[in-house]
DNA sequence: GTGAAAGCGCTAACAA
DNA sequence: TTGTTAGCGCTTTCAC
């Protein structure tokens, strides 16, 4: 590795002289500045980010908490969080916390030594059931600014970005009930996390302003979720509507109806939380509920740097980045 | 932050004391040790990352390169590989490539100062299109260490994790054709990258052996691979079997064929180099040639840290992970 | 216009 | 058993 030490003694120059001189500084005399600079390009110096870090006190590094690298939405805030980091010259580190409590809370603390200038995260299931905070006060208590988005925690106080998770059910379902599609199904594999609550409460909200019957399907985990789903259509056959809270039932849902003999969407119309990627694996794809992924991730950023780049540390802000709804064939 | 220094002074005892109790040093005596443990212990204290890389000259931290996050089978690799890093004490600084050569050198630029160990990567796309490869020589030259996974690149000399591309898809042709399943298409909408080249390839030699006509579909990224599937699928009506060289195409097969009237998997089989997550896509479920994603994670940073630990650089190793046929309903 | 020196937080050789 | 000092690579104040 190229060090100033090492330009300086080739230059027969002082260190601090280099380091003036690559920094541009008006007390260095042009011939100086450009010896030097020749030299420092020719070994391709690059100044050590370590040491940088060190006199700086600050990393330049976002660390980044993903509960699950396989979600595609995740997956896709976490590219939008990359690239926006990078366009102003932060690294990530990722830790994937797997919906565990105990990994989110570890992941954390190794991070808490000067690795990172603060965190980004959306916090695990297990974290959500449990409503253990404790780890994000702390570390916020350590001075280590903190940006939740999609599953946020309301009782802690850092900035946020999330998703209009009730008003986007609440007017899907009131636009299919004007459409005369009355008999509409919830049904989620999620329903352990809050976002998959809320997407429910829209869509209930709307179908009793409407005196309408709700009828939701939570699947666990362990369950097979094409069974579970095919004795659902076949129990409750009246169904016109469906609304996926996740990312694959949608899909799933779509090809048990087909299975089953329905007609898509003339029998039964399905809209789903997914990415464009995913509708295309059904046919007629599937009409999404789009989150806009990129865009979250991308301000989780900014809300971060500016966070950092503040003296005083100002009030928290909530961003809500709208849904949209994507047509392709399934509604 | 809480630093030796603070500790130090609290105590009215020297900092290397400090720094020696807190490593258990055998110089130091017990009584003391207990004093600056608890005291460390109450202020939580933890050795500053920065200052320990300044010092060793190492940062723990693996530089991992990803073409795409969105693509499944990326992401259960990074799973793998941030799961075996923080195993043995790594942190991963990720970057997306995006499959631009740009970006790929530019990120592994940015990281060649102090930042990272050591890298772990997939090409993108356009480099392996572009063969520009002096970006990795030029790093490797530098010092340090490279381990490419999946898309690697035979002529750059670093240590490499693949699968089996070539016997894969040869040993699932033959088994179509012991089966009488004569007619066998192979499609992919990956055809740049090499791994499809040598899927293919597999596939064509095991046709060729048995003196069976190749059948092979190309997909551009650009084209609706819905509508050129279902074209393709009613051109060649005689097909009956179908082997997908990415992720997406072969449940998009399932769901064409079904619409046109044809029962999977008596009339025409299909499997696909897929995630098990993908497979509930599709009734019936995708078979699928699976690729132990996080087993390939896992070994390329086995390899990365040996070679990090080793004094001289040893020759370079390459390890197969043999992919799985994992039946479910598509054949 | 250039250089010496201090210091960021830590470890370790050496001194006491 | 404890402390002093130097040094990792860099910036920056202050002296020359």
């Amino acid at each position: 590795m190229v060090t100033l030490k090492k330009l300086a003694k080739e230059l027969n120059i002082s260190i601090s002289t280099v380091s003036k001189a690559l920094n541009g500084s008006y007390e260095i005399s042009e011939s100086t500045i450009n010896r030097v600079k020749k030299l420092a390009n020719f070994y391709n110096y690059r100044p050590n980010k370590t040491a940088l870090s060190l006199k700086s006190n600050r990393t330049n590094t976002i660390g980044v908490i993903i509960p699950n690298i396989l979600n595609r939405f995740l997956a896709k805030v976490l590219y939008g969080i990359e690239r926006e980091a990078n366009k102003n010259g932060y690294d990530i580190i990722t830790c994937i916390s797997n919906e565990s409590l105990e990994k989110e809370k570890q992941s954390m603390q190794l991070l808490v030594n000067g690795s990172v200038d603060g965190f980004i995260l959306a916090v695990s299931e297990e974290t959500q059931q449990k409503k253990e905070y404790n780890h994000f006060n702390d570390i916020l208590n350590q001075g280590y600014p903190i940006v939740m988005f999609d599953r946020i925690i309301k009782d802690v106080s850092c900035n946020k970005v999330t998703i209009n998770n009730f008003a986007s059910t609440f007017d899907i379902t009131k636009q299919f009930i004007s459409l005369k599609k009355n008999k509409i199904a919830f049904i989620s594999s999620i329903s352990e996390l809050k976002i998959s609550k809320l997407r429910e409460d829209g869509y209930k909200s709307a179908m009793t302003e409407h005196k309408l019957n709700s009828l939701v399907l939570r699947i666990k985990k362990e369950d097979d979720k094409q069974a579970v789903l095919k004795l659902f259509l076949k129990k409750n056959n009246e169904i016109n509507a469906i609304i996926s809270a996740d990312d694959t039932l949608g899909t799933i849902a779509i090809n048990i109806a087909l299975n089953l003999g329905y007609k898509i969407p003339k029998d039964i119309s399905v809209v789903g939380f997914a990415s464009e990627s995913i509708s295309d694996l059904s046919v007629p794809k599937l009409t999404i509920i789009k989150q806009h992924a990129i865009d979250i991730g991308k301000n989780t950023v900014i809300l971060l740097i500016n966070k950092l780049q503040e003296k005083t540390f100002s009030k928290n802000e909530s961003i809500t980045v709208k849904t949209s709804l994507i047509r392709k064939g399934s509604f």
